[in-house]
DNA sequence: GGCACTAAAGCAACTATTTAGCGTTTAGGA
DNA sequence: TCCTAAACGCTAAATAGTTGCTTTAGTGCC
């Protein structure tokens, strides 16, 4: 599962190699861990760098932060695993993608991770979930194109779905059902003609 | 709107005179001047409580943490002043409150809010939001309305135009445009025939 | 393989922030 | 005016965050 840096053209440039790659990654899961087993407040970079058996100022150095130690470790979480599942038809994949969506980010830690990601300042993070996001999406379109079928534009699909539903996880107080995104789901459709 | 506290049923209730009210004002007005006059990390909970004469213990106390005073106090600026303008139709009303939203919240402190309402795991904030932004909608729901006109649903534009303008604030690189808002729009009154 | 180079981690001393305990002030009500 | 308790101020102790310097160990070159 890992293969170590790629002999290539590297001046003066990050060093990804075996010490820096393990202690990420310990770090990384004892922040998983903790999230997991704890209250929130006890998530604290001490502690982190205790479980990970590293010292602090590892974790300071290389995040500045906590709250962008928590952002990275949530964007990774949110990373999807392969490609979506394929259900025959257009209609079939892109209502089961974004049920399982729905599903995930509904969750308490889904909320968690969503919330971590957004409040740090720098864009990478929420960019890369927009662009996991579409990857998606994208996936399930060229599947359609391939069948012959005629599927909606996936900008629509993340404004006309995605989106409201973001906006109803962020901001409501209760979390938007699958009969949400299903209508949502049949008004694009319809309005497609 | 009329008298005070009713007299029993308060064993523990809160105290909302004089001092405490004052002491309030003094620490959300600090926090307002820090956040514009120097860079975000020089916002901390000991500088706001010497900026408001105030020891840091009162803030710790009252709020628990920096980040929910943040947040309080982003929820506060966020609060719409008045009654949206009215232009004479439903439409143009609609347009331009949506691009003074767009507006405010496009720019850096209006960005800087929000980060601040969402990072906090209550929910009672980002409802209030939630609940502004619909009571305006609402209000020009209503004017259009009294004119004999044929309104869209709220829930309508807050799915259709407000929850894609703050996914693309809060996940895409670059802020959404007028020209976006008003495609959305068009859109949405297209689709209502 | 051995060597030089340097990014990254460790260590430790230091500063800043947060929490807790306890006395004092003052809003709210008789 | 007087009483009660919420809310604040103060101080000290605990915890978190920062920084300079040292040590470790990837990486490229011979």
């Amino acid at each position: 599962m890992n293969d170590i840096a790629p002999p290539s053209p590297r001046a003066t440039g990050p060093r990804p190699g075996g010490r820096s790659a393990r202690v990420q990654a310990a770090i990384h899961q004892a922040v998983r861990e903790l999230l997991a087993e704890g209250p929130r407040e006890s998530v604290t970079v001490p502690a982190i760098a205790t479980r990970a058996g590293v010292t602090p100022s590892t974790i300071y150095r290389r995040w500045g932060d906590l709250s962008q130690l928590l952002a990275d470790v949530a964007v990774e979480q949110l990373r999807p695993e392969g490609a979506p599942v394929d259900t025959g038809t257009y209609r079939g994949d892109l209502a089961l993608w974004l049920e399982q969506y729905r599903d995930e980010m509904s969750s308490a830690p889904g909320r968690t991770m969503l919330r971590d990601v957004l409040s740090v300042a720098r864009a990478e993070n929420t960019g890369k979930c927009l662009l996991y996001c579409t990857t998606q999406i994208d996936m399930i379109h060229e599947r359609a194109l391939a069948r012959g079928e005629r599927p909606l534009a996936t900008a629509a699909v993340i404004d006309g779905i995605v989106a409201p539903m973001m906006y109803h996880l962020l901001f409501a107080a209760k979390t938007p059902s699958a009969a949400d995104v299903s209508r949502w789901l049949d008004d694009l459709i319809e309005r497609q003609g």
